[in-house]
RNA sequence: GGGCGAUUAGGGUAGUCUGGAUAUCCUUCCGGCCUUCGGAGCCGGAGACGUGGGUUCGAAUCCUGCAUCGCCCGCCA
């Protein structure tokens, strides 16, 4: 509790420096409370032990009974050589009344902090639809694009459209060479697909993706070798910059990447700019780069020309060599991606990545390479992937939850719910609830987890609506909208704050929450830690759900003024942090 | 084989970076609460730090052995 910290860290620190403690020795030792019950914040005093030559119980019962009496404090307790401070309600009333929690937009770029920050994320190839697994990575990243905005920060969120090379190339050259029937007959085996996505590009493309796939394992050697050796050239030529191939590329990833960008719109994921990978190799930069690294001190040539870095150099374990040029002269992936972040650092002061566990090892030699040239490496938040219950999602084994089955689900268990808790509603308000709850739903269990966490997909968790999920919170929101309304309407006595012995548990309870808020926020936002603020909300909203029950704010035809004031308060921080989640916020369900 | 990460009640999960009290929350099970603003709710109870060492006044947290699981180790992306 940060408000609190600031208000009482000067009485701590006249204290502790008569008895010879500086303030950098204990500082960072002034935490929250770990036993709810005992206070809001802690100073332990076990280290003073040795230096004061006296019991840490000692330490904390003196301090306590020296500790000045504050109106921001209820009293300052020891126990167990625990110095524990605790608020007072009146004073976290007046916290909250006076406007000093900061309520924050997660939708638009505020300028609050002035600080800027360059989020990548998704960066899916454009080759075929989201399946669970690959939107943790869009879920995450949208995340953290809100809650930075949310905290006050210029954001900028960024898809990294992979345009060449060959995963593209095998589309491009299967859309080609492929007729509709090859393509059914080569996928005969498999399980047809679902009859809902017939006009979804995403998922039609795909088909001609696998089919190629299938080929290029199961066909006749000499065919084998003619399809290796013309998606080779194509490739080639992509990398090599050629402007007519790349054309038919992004003539052949489009239609599949904005069936994808459909998908993430659902999730009320966007992108403020896309960037394509082409570009570096079209405009020189990545020619430039592989000269720049042939230079450095840790740079090697292979027998056939082919150009490394020995990072073992820089104490990269395991496999040392990194390969930025093949033999041919063309670059990898990797060369484009340094100098991609060479770009984004002329773009933005702060760059984080959002990606999976398997680019470790790449993501590893690309900051060291950064590093070498002296730049900066990105911050990079990895998550872990989404397994089945049967095991590995693959698309080859034909195990996949795809997201837009995943949403669909979500959409008609909601209707299901809505309808039954709501039978007076029409079908088109059942519709927006179902597609707001069922959406929310399941992103929020994927949020909720902290992001090195392998996890199992498990259809009732995704769709879980009861305490503990998305729609728990959502619930709170529409609780406050509507005592809001009804408020409205009726005449209200002035806001007076009670005094303590007259403050409910619930109440004080919720105003302790309501100051944690923007501790919270700031800490997800700097450790990465989209978690931290959604079970955050959980609580808040558990709190408001206490706040109702103890303190009506409308009784007898008339408004408690007060009350009214920290519902409203829990309100807006509901709402804007609900968007802070890509939860939609609605006001009736 | 090497590198990186993980292991917390029946299931799931927070806390670990920065050691500190009675280990968080959800689910499950058991028992309560609808004549007060919306019960998708509230209150109470049961149940856990993989394992062996070490460091420390103090270890879920730091070091280390072992076990199990995941990811990576390509002149692919």
């Amino acid at each position: 509790m940060r408000v609190l910290e600031a208000v009482i860290s000067s009485y701590l620190e006249d204290l502790l420096s008569k008895k010879g403690l500086e303030k950098s020795t204990w500082a960072s030792m002034l935490q929250p409370s770990r036993e709810a019950s005992q206070g809001d914040l802690t100073l332990p005093c076990f280290p003073f032990a040795s230096t004061l030559k006296m019991a840490p119980q000692a330490i904390a019962d003196e301090l306590a009974a020296s500790f000045p009496d504050i109106d921001a404090l209820l009293h300052v307790t020891s126990m167990n050589g625990y110095l524990n401070f605790t608020a007072h309600p009146e004073w976290l009333a007046d916290t909250v009344l006076s406007g000093s929690i900061h309520v924050g937009n997660a939708l638009e770029n505020t300028g609050r902090t002035g600080e800027q920050v360059l989020i990548e994320h998704t960066s899916a190839n454009p080759n075929g639809p989201f399946h669970v697994g690959r939107a943790r990575n869009a879920i995450l990243g949208d995340t953290l694009v809100r809650l930075n905005r949310l905290h006050g920060n210029d954001v900028r969120a960024e898809y990294y459209v992979d345009d060449m090379g060959k995963q593209v190339g095998v589309l491009a050259w299967a859309l080609e060479n492929l007729s509709e029937s090859d393509v059914n007959e080569l996928l005969s085996e498999r399980e047809p697909p679902s009859e809902r996505w017939t006009t979804k590009a995403d998922h039609q493309r795909v088909r001609w993706y696998q089919a190629a796939q299938v080929l290029r394992k199961d066909a006749d050697v000499d065919r084998k070798a003619q399809i290796e050796r013309d998606i080779g050239s194509l490739v080639h030529a992509s990398e090599h910059g050629d402007i007519a191939v790349l054309e038919s590329f992004e003539s052949a990833y489009t239609p599949v990447l904005e069936g994808m960008l459909a998908t993430l719109s659902r999730l009320g994921i966007s992108y403020d700019t896309f960037t394509k990978e082409s570009r570096f190799v079209v405009d020189g930069t990545v020619a430039k780069l592989m000269q720049t690294l042939d230079a450095l001190e840790i740079a090697d040539t292979a027998d056939n020309g082919a150009g490394f870095l020995d990072l073992g150099q820089r104490g990269l374990k395991g496999k040392t060599e990194f390969f930025y040029r093949r033999g041919d002269g063309s670059s990898l992936y990797a060369t484009r991606d340094v100098a991609y972040h060479i770009w984004k650092w002329g773009e933005s002061s702060r760059l984080v990545n959002v990606l999976g566990e398997d680019h470790k090892l790449q993501a590893k030699q690309v900051g060291l390479t950064l590093e070498e040239l002296d730049q900066q490496r990105p911050e990079v938040l990895f998550y872990s992937f989404i397994k089945l219950p049967e095991g590995k999602m693959s698309t080859r084994q034909g195990n996949v939850v795809f997201m837009d089955d995943l949403l669909e689900e979500a959409h008609a268990q909601a209707s299901a719910v809505v309808r039954e808790l709501r039978p007076e509603y029409d079908d088109e308000t059942v519709s927006a609830i179902a597609e707001a709850v069922g959406t929310a739903a399941v992103r929020f269990n994927i949020i909720k987890v902290s992001p090195e966490k392998g996890f199992t997909f498990r259809w009732e968790e995704a769709l879980a609506f009861e305490a503990g999920s998305a729609p728990f919170i959502m619930y709170a929101h529409t609780r406050a909208c509507s005592i809001a309304k009804r408020a409205s309407d009726l005449p209200s006595s002035p806001v007076a704050r009670p005094s303590v012995d007259t403050m409910p548990e619930g109440l004080i309870e919720l105003l302790r929450l309501m100051c944690t808020h923007n501790d919270v926020l700031e800490r997800s936002v700097r450790e990465q830690k989209a978690h931290l603020f959604a079970l955050h909300m959980l609580e808040l909203a558990n709190a408001y759900n206490g706040f109702y029950r103890d303190c009506p704010v409308v009784r007898d035809g008339e408004v408690d003024g007060f009350a009214f004031s920290i519902s409203e308060m829990a309100r807006e921080l509901l709402r804007s942090g609900l968007e802070g989640l890509g939860i939609k916020p609605i006001e009736a369900m």
